[in-house]
RNA sequence: GGGCCGUUAACUCAGUCGGUAGAGUAUCUGCCUUUUAAGCAGGAAGUCAUGGGUUCGAAUCCCAUACGGCCCA
């Protein structure tokens, strides 16, 4: 039947170059977007069916044909452009000939049209063709019309048809394009410049995460796709750049889930002679002002509940979060000091003991586990160990807490940043540690950088970082409960008996 | 990695207790000059995800595999 379908179609494909000249062109000059058209005649100020007729505006506009209703001498049709609809009616007395060539279109065409602007009976805006030109067929038969395309796996894998018909998913992706927007605007208006920094390195380093690994084979070297811009976009500030961002992927080579993408986007900036706490007002400031532009109000529903960006967001230590929760669990107070009370208490709680082999780790992995999921409100989780901080500086007066945050909203974790640890004798020591815990089997510890520790002899000034989270920022916004919904492409297994284990 | 669910026409979905595969949309043929999920009449369209098994007989029951979704780790 698909076949058929598409060789039908085909044969009206061959039948245009006799039935319309210039048909399939390599060009189609139109006088605005349907959008446009939309906005200017039916937006706040609507044009009357009396202004359109007297004035008899010729337009020429081009779209995808989705809707036909062909009625013996008349026909409606709806042309489709970046979401936007527009009626056209053609009329076999106006048309003539060209009236009984419609039967060469089917839905999925792109065609351009010339002709006037009217209303309908029932007042709908509409262009009264006078001329109209293929400009490219559709060979195969797009999805239904009213439930559009259902089938999730194909929504991913055909994404063009999931735009093409599913009118939520486009506008979902456009909230997101605008967001996008907004955040980079608001940098570069906050004296930010965009850079990219490579996305291959040669030591995957910056968080901790499994990198995916290839190869140049000119250079014969192992190259890893990056996990962070993080140690580049520093070496920047030591170049000068006292206020960079990049928005850009990061590939991590872990699970995947409804909140995590192989690759992902964030964006990561850096502020010199800033500390944790300037970038906290700075995110509050940014993402309440985002999220007002994007969603024309600071307060949005995330999953049915109510979520509020207007600021200040709350402060909490993390310690201190983590132990209410255990406290409220009945564990003693200070049972995770011990190895014997972490290896009994991780798995009651449900946490992963191999993440929470120490003290510290073990609070933080209680706080990931207890904690994080019940933070829906905009709350900024602060004075992170050490331990767990391998760039992060100390807070001042202590050996033990560093000066960094995370940002969590809908029990997703949003913005990690922190004062920069600039000394490079204190981030050779750090790197020292992580090599060793490398060692003991931790397999997302950072590599030693030397690199970069060189690049600090040459004088990091005081400066605070950020990452902020793209896709997660776009599922909230648009609330979406899965980030394949906010990723065009996300990623999918191959079908088929070619996959292997 | 584990558990549960799904996969039927191009699309959206039914399919009862195991007994010849159904509808709507799209498509094709007629009729139709203000429709908008246009309408009316008629036609065509299937590897029931894949591979095994049970059975006289499997879309349906069993096993395995692939892909997807949700939950857990």
């Amino acid at each position: 039947m698909e076949e058929e379908l598409v060789s039908q179609r085909k044969a009206k494909l061959a039948a245009w170059k006799d039935a319309f000249p210039g048909s399939d062109p390599d060009r189609y000059e139109t006088t605005a977007a349907i959008a446009g058209i939309l906005e200017k005649h039916d937006g706040a100020k609507k044009s009357s069916a009396e202004a359109l007729a007297s004035a008899e505006e010729k337009i020429r506009v081009a779209g995808r044909l989705v809707a036909f209703r062909k009625m013996g001498k008349l026909a409606f049709a709806h042309l489709s452009e970046s979401g936007a609809r527009l009626q056209l009616l053609f009329e076999k007395r106006a048309l003539g000939e060209a009236y009984d060539k419609l039967s060469l279109l089917d839905l999925g065409d792109w065609i351009g049209v010339e002709g006037a602007l009217f209303r309908t009976r029932t007042g709908e805006l509409t262009v009264k063709v006078e001329s109209y030109l293929p400009l490219r067929k559709c060979l195969r038969p797009l999805p239904e019309k009213w439930h559009g395309l259902q089938d999730v796996e194909q929504r991913y894998r055909q994404r063009y048809l999931d735009l093409a018909i599913n009118r939520e998913s486009l506008e979902r992706f456009q909230r997101r394009f605008r967001a996008v927007e907004a955040i980079r605007r608001f940098m570069i208006n906050s004296g930010y410049v965009e850079v990219e920094t490579p996305m291959l390195h040669s030591l995957a380093g910056g968080a901790a995460a499994r990198p995916f690994v290839t190869h140049h084979n000119a250079l014969d070297m192992t190259l890893y796709m990056r996990i962070a811009p993080e140690l580049f976009l520093k070496r920047l500030v030591v170049g000068g750049l006292t206020r960079v961002f990049e928005i850009n992927r990061n590939f991590r080579n872990e699970g995947l889930d409804t909140s995590h993408n192989p690759e992902f986007t964030m964006m990561e900036f850096y502020q010199a002679y800033s500390c944790a706490s300037d970038l906290i007002a700075f995110t509050e400031r940014m993402l309440s002002q985002v999220v007002t532009e994007v969603c024309g109000a600071a307060e949005i529903t995330y999953q049915g509940r109510r979520i509020s960006f207007v600021p200040p967001w709350p402060r909490l230590p993390l310690r201190e979060a983590a132990k209410k929760a255990l406290g409220e669990r009945h564990v003693p107070d200070g049972a995770w000091l011990n190895r014997e009370g972490r290896e009994e208490w991780a798995p009651r709680l449900g946490m992963s003991p191999a993440k929470a082999s120490t003290p510290e780790k073990f609070l933080v992995e209680a706080f990931e586990t207890l904690v994080e999921p019940e933070l829906w409100q905009p709350t900024f989780i602060t004075d992170y160990p050490v331990e767990v901080s391998p760039l992060s500086r100390l807070k001042p007066g202590s050996d033990d807490t560093v000066d960094r945050f995370e940002l969590f909203i809908g029990g997703m974790e949003l913005c990690n940043g922190f004062s920069e640890l600039n000394d490079p004798d204190d981030q050779r020591a750090r790197f020292k540690a992580q090599m060793e815990q490398k060692a003991q089997g931790d397999e997302e510890a950072m590599p030693y950088d030397e690199d970069y520790c060189a690049a600090l002899e040459y004088g990091l000034p005081p400066t605070a970082g950020e990452g902020l989270g793209i896709d997660r920022l776009a599922m909230l916004i648009t609330d979406t409960p899965s980030i394949r919904d906010v990723i065009l492409f996300p990623h999918l297994k191959q079908p088929g008996p070619q996959s292997r284990d």
